[in-house]
DNA sequence: ACTTAATGTTTATGGCGTAAACATAGCAGC
DNA sequence: GCTGCTATGTTTACGCCATAAACATTAAGT
């Protein structure tokens, strides 16, 4: 049977763009189902190609996540800086960056479990070179006068403490609640001066 | 081909007490590999039983995986009790129970990934009815006077350091490095009183 | 026009979880 | 002591997956 489709058939052999189209899908699925569920052949069939065209612009799955991951730290940077963009003051700013990090991660949580889980290839010694970083290091700074090594501190803490309200309300442990958040990020009383 | 084995070939048809040895050999398999390279198939093999043996005992993966993680908090618990009971004054106690967690965590990767991680079933508002969520109660309790508002924000502030803390060094964030857990997990700079 | 490199497709391999049909063995009651 | 029930394993089969290898198609450069 000689395909003689009525349909535009606009998809010749080659996709023009099937590098971005695959990572876009690959953002869409994870929005709604989560990381392991996310499957080469799925995306493939998403974009309208075979299964093993992935193989011509990522190496392997490992690949294409990584480059998922980078859209995904980038879009919490921009989150947290637009959060914090209204407060006045070092402790308010670092406070709503917290928040920021836990709300956003309750919103994304597959791409944020992405972000920070194992499957790390690289891993710079603390966080890596992305605005998310940079305004944790800078409230830490700001907050302790000077003294590195308490900057140091503080900026493990900070991290720790949101990163995991962020994971165990991610996974059940605790109630999604939006005051519980307020109420356990609250620079008053977290940290001792 | 008769067999006549000149081995003891003491595994009859049955097995004995398959049940057992499948989490035995699941929470050997967790010692030096990942939750996701654990497979159904592979523990069968283990144990000298065909693929489908599990079904048996258990109704599905999930099931197995909810047997381990029941061993693994129960571990945990003891764990932070032995570590605790050196200590005097409940500060002390606090710290050394929640440095606790994180080294359980860090010598347990994929059992404490179990017991936390995303696949619970069941999951009582604030942990569950064990050891480990009893001294965590306790020692948030003890630690404020009373204030039964303050001991919950207290408890779900210790819980999300050290947790995220742990999640952090796991996923290769933060380095395992044991002086950083003692410097973070620190009752004197952590918490505002 | 011919070549070459980039990009997709086909086909195949070996792994997985799990459902359904079948085999074996121990135990209960006659 | 035989019979049949039930618990426990096995075989076979299905559909999914990642990925490797060989092949097809197309665009770009000479």
């Amino acid at each position: 049977m000689v395909t003689v489709s009525t349909l535009p058939q606009t998809r010749s052999y080659h996709h023009g763009d099937l590098r971005t189209a695959l990572v876009e899908a690959g953002l869409k699925a994870l929005e709604s189902a989560p990381i392991e569920e996310l499957s080469l052949r799925a995306l493939a069939r998403e974009v309208g190609v075979s299964p093993t065209a992935v193989y011509r612009h990522f190496p392997d799955k490992q690949a294409l996540l990584a480059a998922l991951a980078a859209e995904g730290i980038e879009q919490l940077g921009q989150y947290q800086q637009a959060a914090a963009a209204g407060t006045e003051g070092n402790s308010d700013a670092f406070g709503a960056t917290g928040r920021a990090y836990v709300r956003w991660a309750l919103a994304n949580p597959a791409l944020f479990r992405l972000v920070f889980g194992q499957c790390r290839d690289v891993g710079p010694s603390i966080f890596g070179d992305n605005l998310a970083a940079r305004l944790l290091q800078d409230r830490a700074l700001h907050a302790v006068g000077g003294d590195a090594a308490g900057a140091q501190r503080l900026m493990v803490q900070a991290w720790a403490v949101v990163h995991g309200l962020a994971m165990l309300m991610l996974d059940g442990q605790l109630p999604q609640d939006d005051e519980l958040i307020d109420r356990v990020i609250d620079p008053r009383t977290l940290f001792a001066r």
